[in-house]
DNA sequence: TATGGAGGTTCCCGTCACAGGAAGGTCAAG
DNA sequence: CTTGACCTTCCTGTGACGGGAACCTCCATA
């Protein structure tokens, strides 16, 4: 299989499969044309990467999940701790991002959204200590 | 007031006050001694600046959030529409995340965590079907 | 007056996970 | 033989800075 097919069977990029070859993910063999053979065991591996990234597992994350995974002796504690890691931090981007959208919300519910001036989005933002009750 | 005074407070690092005016956000005047000189105007622009960014603006929504904060002839309806773009994207975010977060959540809940290799996070993203009832 | 240390300056590289594009080689069909 | 689709490598750009080198400046103290 040539990169074409792989990218449309993995759903990835070529670009994509390319860089995860240049960070040692995966090491396709090459015809003769110097073109990149992918074997099933690549397409495996690929769609394995693309499972473990569209979860938001970073690529150093993903290199240790493929380790794991090739590794008959491992302990599935240690994937666990990993994943949960990493829940960890999707939960506290949620949480940064939640207060964002709060005060964000407040804010453009309080602007008229006219054409005058008058902007309460604008206030807050330079430093207006309105607020309190 | 030098850049050490400023950072200090506006709370935003040295380092992100000289990038800020290396990109034109702020115009510092300069000392005979090639030292920023920092007024009142810049303070208050720097501040401006960390709440847009704690907001989660991007640095070009915040370029256009100054102008319109300096512009004493804008709408309000520039900014609200601005603002509520940016929501949308964060509420997108928030979708993507959840989604993983919840994924996720279900892997570990599955996963035993102890010395055997059998795991169910990994068994996921290798391409197990399971799921359904 | 020398000096030491805490400030300041510019400049360049690294981050993360690719995307875009240039310049060129390869293959199958007409 | 040409055309066009595919492949290759290599280089640059992204966003918003952080780290660090090499150097300059100021103030206080011995």
């Amino acid at each position: 299989m040539n990169i074409g097919d792989v990218s449309t069977r993995s759903g990835l990029p070529a670009k994509t499969i390319r860089y995860y070859e240049d960070i040692g993910l995966i090491k396709p063999l090459r015809s003769a044309n110097g073109y990149r053979s992918f074997v099933a065991a690549d397409l495996h591996k690929l769609a394995f990467l693309g499972r473990a990234r569209a979860l938001g597992f970073t690529i150093e994350d993903c290199r240790m999940l493929m380790a794991l995974y090739h590794d008959e002796s491992r302990a599935s504690a240690d994937v666990k701790h990993l994943a949960q890691e990493h829940l960890t931090k999707i939960e506290a981007k949620i949480s940064d991002l939640q207060m964002m959208h709060d005060t964000l919300t407040e804010l453009v519910e309080c602007c008229a959204g006219d054409d005058r001036p008058n902007c309460p989005i604008l206030s807050d933002l330079s430093g207006i200590s309105s607020g309190m009750t």
